[in-house]
DNA sequence: AAGCTTAGCAACCGCTGGTGT
DNA sequence: CACACCAGCGGTTGCTAAGCT
């Protein structure tokens, strides 16, 4: 009757789910700038998240890593996925190793709720057959060989962690510490420039609340 | 001014392929 | 060889904010 899986423990360690909360946050991205990343489920568990790997690895990938990049996407970031969607459909994973310091959820996020939006506004009554839907495109059978864990980030050196926008509201984003992204990017180990981000008592490497967000 | 609808985004889910035991 | 575990992908959902009537 059990099918514990590891992640799925939920014996003594109740998951947590849903939205994270800054504490949760600042736990990973400690744990992660002092042990590295990898192994999530055990990273969850060591790190003393009462989350699932999984949710670990999202969160970081998609929000709280140093190399990425949210929000405003730049026309010609658009003109890209366009293209590369029209070539590859809806490889996201893949479209976004072309964006450097953007993810695969940003991007099919975007697709959705604006490009495809635009274009049935814009391809409108009379086509009847969308030359641009997805549907036809390469399809071949469910293969994804995930040909890298990660993204070809390095390239993108100049990542302004969206601060320099004039467009969003751009909602709490912990990591506009200028990142050390033209490093590894994986790594993030040792957090240099970031760590001159840190204010003084954080002198082994451990981020606090202030140092992420300053809540005014 | 209040209620309703729509848009946008963060996060979850199920599934797949790869790798180690 | 079979099984178990892990990372990663893409689809989808649920919640909140914004816009509209």
């Amino acid at each position: 009757m059990d099918k514990k899986t590891g992640e799925n423990a939920v014996q003594d360690v109740e998951v947590r789910k849903g939205p994270w909360t800054m504490e949760e946050d600042l736990i990973l991205i400690n744990y992660i700038a002092n042990h590295g990343e990898g192994v999530w489920n055990t990273l969850a568990r060591s790190a003393g998240l009462k989350r699932t790997g999984k949710s670990c690895r999202l969160r970081w990938l998609n929000y709280l890593r140093p190399d990425v990049r949210r929000g405003n996407i730049t026309p010609e970031e658009q003109m890209l996925i366009m293209e590369l969607h029209a070539r590859w459909g809806n490889r996201w994973s893949k479209i976004a190793r072309h964006l450097p310091g953007r993810t695969d959820n940003e991007i099919k996020n975007y697709w959705r709720t604006r490009i495809q939006k635009q274009m049935k506004q814009a391809e409108a009554p009379y086509t009847t057959q969308n030359k641009y839907i997805s549907h036809g495109v390469v399809r071949d059978h469910h293969h994804h060989h995930h040909d890298h864990h990660h993204v070809d980030a390095g390239a993108g050196a100049s990542h302004s962690c969206g601060t320099s926008d004039g467009l969003a509201p751009e909602t709490y984003s912990p990591m506009c510490l200028e990142s050390a992204s033209t490093g590894n990017p994986d790594a993030f180990q040792q957090p240099s420039s970031a760590a001159a981000a840190m204010s003084a008592d954080s002198a082994e490497g451990f981020w606090s609340v202030e140092d992420l967000w300053s809540n005014e």
